[in-house]
DNA sequence: AACGCGGCCAACCGCCATCGC
DNA sequence: CGCGATGGCGGTTGGCCGCGT
């Protein structure tokens, strides 16, 4: 452990990303697709380390992502995900498609959260970090305040990358992402690259009927998203039944 | 016009999980 | 099995910008 950020080597930039990056990377991810992300600064002429390059991808400049205007049905989808899930932001993100995880939770700690706190002050605290600047230390600890014991919950499977090769080049690539890649705005419940998942989604924030067809063959997968789906359905109708909620959100973290 | 404050959000950091040797 | 490399996640930071004074 300790290993030093990846971003302190010598020569490499921080900070904004300038438009010739970010086409440079645009472009290298479009011929060689995403993956070794170690390597693919180099490979792709930029001086920006991995992690950088994958954040940049990830937030930013999948060509599925949806940015701004968080709908009234997301915003109640992410206040009972987070209600269930807490801050697992990568699941919660999973569920709305076209959301980052990054999106999400700075929506959360700039938008949701704030409005829960007045609602309910003592459930939670947001930490205020203005006038916080140039201080790299963490900010001490309230003398009231005890130490937050470090909890490791298991990582929930991933669905995003559903068992298949994680870097090929795109004509390879098998992800719903790349499949839907120009797609359109029609195609656009499906390319969040979540798949299935992610059509269900919608339809669930949208109210809408949704015809899913998955470009993947049917799997064993297949038929657990669809019972999660039916599942979802039904917690839905009977609304707010925490217990169902609850017993829901465990489901997805097995 | 100048200044300070606070919101927003892109980007970074540190840690853990997983993979491959 | 152990270890290093890599990917991914959640928490945090800090720059920019709008607004009020």
């Amino acid at each position: 452990m300790g290993r030093a950020p990846c971003c302190s080597k010598v020569g490499l930039r921080r900070g904004p990303w300038t438009a010739r990056e970010d086409t440079l990377l645009l472009n290298y991810i479009q011929a060689h697709g995403e993956g070794h992300w170690r390597s693919l600064p180099k490979r792709a002429g930029l001086l920006r380390c991995g992690k950088s390059c994958r954040l940049r991808w990830m937030n930013y400049l999948r060509p599925d992502i949806k940015r701004g205007n968080i709908t009234p049905d997301e915003e109640d989808l992410i206040i009972r995900l987070h209600s269930l899930l807490g801050n697992r932001w990568s699941l919660i993100a999973g569920r709305l498609p076209g959301r980052t995880d990054n999106e999400i939770k700075n929506y959360w700690n700039t938008h949701l959260g704030k409005r829960l706190v007045t609602a309910q002050p003592n459930t939670r605290k947001k930490p205020s970090h203005k006038k916080r600047k140039k201080t790299k230390a963490k900010p001490t600890l309230e003398p009231a305040e005890a130490p937050k014991p470090k909890l490791h919950i298991p990582k929930p499977i991933r669905v995003t990358s559903l068992s298949l090769p994680r870097n090929d080049s795109f004509d390879q690539c098998n992800t719903f992402s790349t499949v839907c890649w120009s797609q359109g705005k029609d195609a656009e419940v499906m390319q969040n690259g979540t798949g299935f998942l992610s059509a269900y989604d919608h339809a669930l924030v949208n109210g809408s009927d949704l015809e899913c067809h998955s470009r993947l063959p049917a799997t064993q997968d297949d038929n657990d998203f669809e019972k999660i789906y039916d599942e979802y359905l039904q917690i839905l109708k009977t609304n707010e039944d925490e217990a169902h909620w609850e017993s829901f959100a465990e489901s997805l973290l097995i």
